[in-house]
DNA sequence: TCCTTTTAGTTTACCGTTATACCAATAATA
DNA sequence: TATTATTGGTATAACGGTAAACTAAAAGGA
């Protein structure tokens, strides 16, 4: 815990030729000068105080990703964790962070908090937001002057960066391929459509290709609940009380599909004999069910990536304009149609 | 962005002055001047600096939560969060650091990485580590005097706080039940057990079980390899070669269990009829595969509960001895037996 | 009235780092 | 020899906040 003071005594030079050789200012220091400080770096394993540094220089290198949502107030409630696209996202974001040189800082916020708590406070250099976002919580990020890229979210992004999947042409390419396949009687199950987020993407992208098809969309048709595992089953067990009503079903995620899956063979009836169900991500749980679930396949990974590499850009001043990236998705043929 | 000093100037008092109604050190200040400077506060959204605040009181409230591991040059290759257990414990912590006013740093680290780059830089206030970690690492906490707590490591705890499950106990139920059923040949399915981990205490509760019944273990019954769903299909496969061999397995992971059960179906094994499966952890992924994973459960959230609130009682001064603390598991019987 | 408290502040110093300005000694140039 | 440039540093101030010591003015007590 030795601070540049504390070297300098020892090296019985000023605190700043010690920081200069830190820096690698090596034209102001003689090369024995030098030699003698970096030995006794090296020795104490001196680890610069970023507190101070940061102080000084007002940046951070520490990078918030957060996740909006009402916060519960028991852990055991709170469930998106369960849903391994959020693993693997915040996987492949820490990697890229790590590569770039930042530091994740990793929060559940809710909206109020988003500001007064975290942005402000730490001085994080720049922030990754993942799904839906209020519009007041967005403009206030511009206000405050720390780049933000929003994953997920479609709502008044102009002036925003942001990073989504091809969503309208996934729900698109899901259901064509269950008309494709023969089926006229398609529900859909997803999370709420009002709030502008993938949901009402994939759901509009579901309208289209039953517009194109000319199969008339019926009020009946369509699901909303809680994204979860849980809610799929439940929500399974109404389709399976009107098995005739439905041949098809389009879930907007994976969890929630297998959810659907594992309810509507709980209710005897067989997937896809009976009734076909696709989903949308492309998790490897689509695997652990039987059948294996067909599905839409987004590369989340990539889409870390993505999300670090246009924050870093803005960060250098290598990227000015708002940006927004569309991640490509993929039919993915399994058992469940 | 503005400072205390700007306040104070925007006040005409001192920054002091402004400090101590931050502070509310209300006996220091006039009711008049304390309104006054409240209403500037509030209209100009002030907030600390924190990295200041730190660099004065050499504390961050920062605490470090990290898995160390190989660290891959491939995030596609880093399947960690694929098991759910991770997502569920790191619920568990933030949720709990949020609540005691500490936040959370995230990062997977290589042991070397552990002290040079984040604990010394950082003064994060205390350390959450998941998994074994090699003695030369702990012993360096105790040098810096970080309060570190280990959540499911085992070697040379005396001087450290730890939490782990009845590991042990867990593989004794697990294999007890295996043999109540009437099995006999029963494979165990691991991670490495030379590391001093859970898997080895799994293993060995295992083959206490076995003792005690007067069943002698047979070295072709121990498979050993990387913790993944995909390894455990791989696995399956060899077993399933053999396969009068075994009329049961032991496999110390739910993530690995389902991987097996998979493979094994896929060659042509009926689960249980031919040969029963049971996992360890009892997570909802269990539900998923078919036939539901029989499993013994331990309760996640309330590891990551516990590992905060013995990391902040170690902060507070509330606790000084060593803690070591075990938390129950519970046998969950679903179809795979 | 004089002395002591209390009230309501202010001033100073410091946390560890770094940018900037400064300076002394030596080397190069005219 | 006098002047200028280079080398190898040092001294100062600042980032924003806070603990501790200090103080001026008002209030209270003898």
């Amino acid at each position: 815990m030795a601070s540049i003071v504390e070297i300098a005594k020892m090296a019985k030079v000023s605190k700043m030729t010690v920081s200069n050789v830190i820096h690698k200012k090596y034209e102001k220091v003689s090369k024995e000068t030098r030699e003698r400080i970096e030995r006794i770096l090296v020795e104490t394993n001196y680890t610069p105080n970023l507190f101070a540094r940061n102080l000084k220089s007002n940046s951070s290198k520490i990078i918030l990703f957060t996740i909006p949502q009402t916060i519960e107030n028991d852990p055991y409630k709170n469930t998106a964790f369960n849903n391994p696209f959020y693993g693997e996202l915040i996987n492949s974001i820490e990697f890229n962070l790590r590569k770039s040189g930042y530091y994740l800082m990793f929060r559940f916020v809710s909206d109020e908090e988003i500001l007064s708590n975290l942005v402000l406070n730490w001085n994080v250099d720049g922030v990754i937001i993942l799904g839906a976002v209020k519009k007041e919580i967005r403009t206030v990020f511009k206000d405050i002057n720390v780049p933000v890229v929003f994953i997920d979210t479609y709502a008044d992004l102009e002036e925003s960066d942001s990073i989504v999947t091809e969503d309208e042409q996934g729900g698109f390419i899901a259901t064509n391929h269950l008309i494709r396949r023969g089926k006229r009687k398609i529900g859909v199950v997803v999370s709420s459509i009002k709030e502008i987020g993938v949901a009402s993407k994939r759901y509009d992208g579901y309208r289209r290709a039953l517009d194109e098809n000319n199969i008339p969309f019926d009020d009946k048709w369509l699901f909303e609940g809680f994204p979860s595992f849980e809610f799929g089953a439940l929500i399974a067990q109404r389709i399976a009380k009107e098995k005739d009503a439905f041949d098809a079903l389009f879930v907007y995620s994976d969890v929630m599909a297998i959810g659907v899956i594992k309810g509507l063979k709980d209710h005897g009836l067989r997937v896809p004999q009976d009734i076909s169900v696709i989903g949308f991500d492309g998790l490897y749980i689509g695997d652990l069910c039987e059948p294996r679930l067909t599905t839409i396949k987004q590369d989340i990974t990539a889409k870390g990536y993505m999300a670090v590499d246009l924050l870093v850009r803005k960060l250098d001043g290598r990227s000015l304009a708002p940006e927004h990236l569309t991640l490509p998705v993929k039919l993915i043929e399994k058992e469940s149609v």
